[in-house]
DNA sequence: CACGAGACCTGTTCGC
DNA sequence: TGCGAACAGGTCTCGT
């Protein structure tokens, strides 16, 4: 489901939510394979009574800190994070359920099972490879020209590639590279530096946009954001595009959905 | 190294 | 209406 707009905006609401210096009191796996590590036993006992102090994001993974140690949740492609009355009867796909002190729970609800949660001393074991944060303040036009000549990769599967740039996925990686003019087979290594400052400029405003209107919500996941109203072209094959008018593309690209304006991102040589 | 295919999963939508 | 195929916000592993 979620990128990093999407799981930055998850991440803020938790922050401001009354789960913060809770207790957990009880944790219930419903689907061993959604843990990562430890195994369930070890999960189940290791996590009781420890308080959740603060909530954050890096990349697209949310990161709970307990009293003692660090839950990482991973929402994937389907994952949601529901904080619901203790008698609230349980949806369908609740897959990890942790019950806190005053009657709330928070709930790891993932249809597909793809996602994937973690309990760590040391958070740092399981984020390790990630790429630079794309708003960080150290994540420059410099840097992301001097990584892309280092690749001779297509740039819009290595600017999903999350040991590359940490946070982009399907959605807002074709929605800056319309705001680059790019199109999605450019090899990396022949993006220009005046290319690279738009390109991290598009990465940028659609990543800020997006956090803006709380992130997308789309098919039946999610609901809340509406980003999804404001998309150039992702989704929006044979649909005008917003600069030029010509009716926008998909293409498949690393088995994914690529889609862009053959008029606006056209392809060198 | 870079790419494609296949896995992992369930649910919705599309085309005949 | 029904049924199979295609598709879906992600990532991992394996073969070429």
């Amino acid at each position: 489901m979620p990128e990093l707009p999407e799981v930055e905006t998850i991440c803020n609401s938790l922050r401001a939510s009354p789960i913060i210096g809770r207790k957990i009191i009880t944790a219930e796996l419903h689907w061993a394979r959604t843990l990562a590590e430890p195994s369930p036993q070890e999960f189940t006992t290791r996590i009781l009574s420890q308080t959740i102090t603060e909530v954050g994001r890096r990349g697209k993974f949310l990161i709970f800190q307990l009293t003692r140690e660090v839950l990482l949740i991973h929402l994937r492609m389907s994952g949601e994070i529901f904080l619901e009355p203790d008698g609230n009867p349980w949806l369908p796909h609740h897959r990890l359920i942790l019950r806190l002190e005053g009657g709330i729970r928070l709930a790891f609800n993932d249809a597909r099972k793809f996602g994937r949660v973690w309990l760590v001393s040391d958070p740092q074991k399981v984020v390790q490879d990630l790429g630079p944060e794309p708003l960080d303040p150290n994540f420059t036009p410099q840097v992301l020209y001097q990584k892309l000549q280092l690749s001779r990769r297509q740039i819009k599967p290595l600017l999903m590639d999350q040991t590359f740039l940490a946070g982009l996925g399907n959605i807002y990686a074709d929605e800056a590279l319309h705001l680059a003019r790019l199109h999605p087979l450019t090899p990396a290594n022949q993006i220009t530096f005046s290319q690279a400052e738009r390109l991290w400029q598009g990465i940028r405003q659609a990543l800020e946009a997006g956090i803006r209107h709380q992130g997308a919500s789309i098919d039946w996941v999610y609901r809340g954001g509406d980003f999804q109203n404001y998309f150039r072209v992702y989704r929006r094959t044979g649909e005008p595009c917003p600069e030029c008018g010509t009716a926008i593309v998909r293409i498949t690209v690393g088995q994914r959905g690529a889609h862009f304006c053959p008029t606006c991102q056209t392809l060198q040589g």
